[in-house]
Order: C-alpha cells, then structure tokens, then sequence
DNA sequence: CTGTTTTCTTATCCTACGTCAATTTTTTTG
DNA sequence: CAAAAAAATTGACGTAGGATAAGAAAACAG
C-alpha cells in the first residue's frame, strides 16, 4: 500500500480533477513511530490528522496523574483535540502514535481554504463532525449508565476493529478502569 | 419580562431590520409547563429549543431502568437531542421541563432556511456547537477522572446557575450517582 | 536464542459508592 | 392552613472495582 490519495479521504465526495489537485495539495503526509507525540496538552491545535494505517490515541492527564483516553484512530479515521482545534484554545490532550503509522495532517487554514474552493467539502466535514458528536454522546451514556464488564462489551461491539491494534491499558484507560479490573473482566468473560 | 426576540437569542449576530424580521419568523414561542414532556426517546427530533427562561433536561432512560440526565438549560440555553436532530435519526434522549418555562423552537428546515437567508446566523450556530462539543469532551474527562464528591465540586464550579433551579435527584442523574450518595457528599462538604 | 523490559494476570485486602429501609423535611394541593 | 405527596436525609450493610504486590507471559534487543 503506496501513498493514498484524498480520492480515499474524502470516499463520498464527488470530485472534478481540478477539485482533487486543491484537495491533495493542502495535505501533508507524515511517517510517524509508535512512541510519537504529535501533540503536547497546554499547546494550539493547528492540525487534525486522518489516519492512512497504524493507531493514534488522544488522552488527557489529570491533575493527581490518570490517563484518560478519549479517542483511538485507525485506519480511515480522523484525530485531534477538536474543542481546541475549532475553538482556537489551548489543547487539554495529547495525540500519540501507539503504532507505526502513515498519517494525513491538514491544518485548520487549509480545511477553511477547502471549504470554499471545493464544493461538498464542507458537508463533508460536516457530517464526520455530527457523527462525532453523536460518539461522544453514546459514550456520555455508557459512561454514566453502564458497569465496567457492558462498557468493554459495548466498546467490542461498537469499534470491533480497534482491540487488537492497542495495549489492554490503553483500552483501560479509555474505559476508565484499571488494568487489573479490565484482566478479570476478560477472564470472566472467557469462562462464562 | 415579556416576548423576548431574536435579537436577545442572537446575541452577537448584526441584524438588519430584514434579517431581523425573517429570522423572527422562523421561531414559534411556547409556554411548557413542569412535567411537560417536548420529546419522547425513539422520535424523530424535528426541532432544537431556545430557553427563555424556566428550566429544561434531556434525559435517557436505560434498559435496566436507570435515568441519565445529559444536558440541563436554563435562560439562553438551547436544548434537543442533537445527535438525532443533525443525523436526522431517531432520538435516544427525552426532553423534559422541570421548572415551568418559556422555549422558542427552530425547526431544522427553518434553521437551514436561516444559513442562507441570514448572513452571519450559521457561524453564529457553529460556534454554539463547537462549544457544545467542548462541554461533552470536558464532561467525558469528567467522568472518567474524577471521584463522585469532584464531579459535584466540578459541575458547580463549570454552571454555578443551574443548581438552584434543579432537583438534587436530577443533578444526581446528571453526575451519575443516587441521591443519597449525593446527600452524603453534601454533607461532608458542609462540614469541612 | 537469550537476557531484559514491557505487559498481563492473579491474589489479597480495602474503599467509594450502591442498596435497602426508615425518618425528616419540603413542596404541593384542596 | 392542614393533609398528602414528593424530596431529602440518615443509618446499616453489601459490592464493584481500586490499590498493592508478586509472578507469568509476551515483546523486544543484542
């Protein structure tokens, strides 16, 4: 798999050649290594990355020194600290590559060059934002409404695909649990 | 205090006597009553609600019966079930009045009409739902951090307005505890 | 392939918060 | 204002999941 094009970022939208070239040229693809911070809470937030291949995570520290995840990203999926990107604030999270992997960065200049120069862009976008929203939503919900056995039933049946690209305490770290309760809750599982 | 008008809903936006006029048209003004129900989960949303004052929750109801409050809205607060009313799905959330109050409603036809009749009215509305998204992005690290006693500490810091106008049982919801835990933390922090 | 580091598991004990039940306080209503 | 209903508090007890510690299993490096 050779260098993808926005053809495949933006699947759905219908493209004239001249729209492609726009597009193609206000990306930048990067190689970045399992370990890499892309991002340092307390900074702005110029970029937000799609991801071509490997797992990026966002997650916070707090203050008495928890992690907590709050996005994975894999293959095909969109990552940064939004408050902070579409506010202009400072980030509260940080972006870490936690598998080698080709990302796609577009600075919020160049998505806001993109929304007049390429008609449907900007639905486009707005439509990955709606469905964020709603993520985050169902997770509100899960959160407060769920033991932490059905939040890790829930996270497998809703992201099937992104367990096996991350560490058992970054899945714990999004669930908000330790990694000793989520180890029992798997061993639990298994033998019922 | 009377019929507010649009001008008061958009604050910030400079309005032409025109624009003034089709925006005013858009919205229907409605007296709810507490206990009034304004949505009910599995519906489709057709409208978001301005509060002109009174107070307003979403709130779902889980399959083992638990209430999750998701958003309060007092005076200059809008409320809907988002999620559905952008995706056009069905709503997971219900819309009650707890405190008798004044809404305006925007249907989602008319708020489009308003993009393109208005100039100024959508990033007016965008800016609205990028906070909106910053204020679940906080409430999910909220959640996943912090003990019950600094959810509580935190949400009366985050909306020092609301607590006057809402039930202990409802901020309980809200916070994801009982009311007699939250009686306790109450308590505790009364004498310390 | 072997030693080292990282990650995962398992066991014991502990604590924050839930459950259940009774009582008091506040709000509503006729 | 009195009676009834709704909401809040308090106490006794139970439990899910945290903390700590130690060992097993994977992952990685030389």
């Amino acid at each position: 798999m050779n260098n993808c094009t926005v053809r495949e970022i933006f699947k759905g939208v219908d493209f004239s050649d001249a729209d492609f070239n726009i597009a193609q040229s206000k990306f930048e693809r990067i190689s970045v290594k399992k370990g890499d911070i892309l991002l340092i809470a307390g900074q702005s937030v110029p970029y937000q990355y799609y991801v071509e291949d490997g797992c990026m995570r966002t997650y916070h520290i707090t203050d008495t020194g928890k992690d907590v995840t709050i996005q994975f990203a894999i293959k095909d999926w969109w990552i940064s600290d939004y408050t902070a990107f579409f506010t202009g604030g400072k980030s509260v999270l940080n972006i870490e590559c936690i598998q080698d992997a080709i990302v796609y960065r577009l600075a919020k200049q160049s998505m806001e060059e993109l929304y007049v120069e390429v008609p449907g862009i900007e639905s486009f976008f707005r439509i990955k934002m709606e469905r964020f929203f709603g993520s985050f939503q169902r997770r509100i919900l899960s959160d407060l409404a769920l033991s932490a056995k059905d939040k890790y039933k829930t996270f497998l049946k809703a992201y099937p695909n992104i367990e096996k690209h991350i560490k058992n305490y970054h899945l714990a770290s999004y669930l908000g649990i330790t990694t000793e309760s989520l180890s029992r809750i798997r061993h639990e599982l298994a033998h019922e």
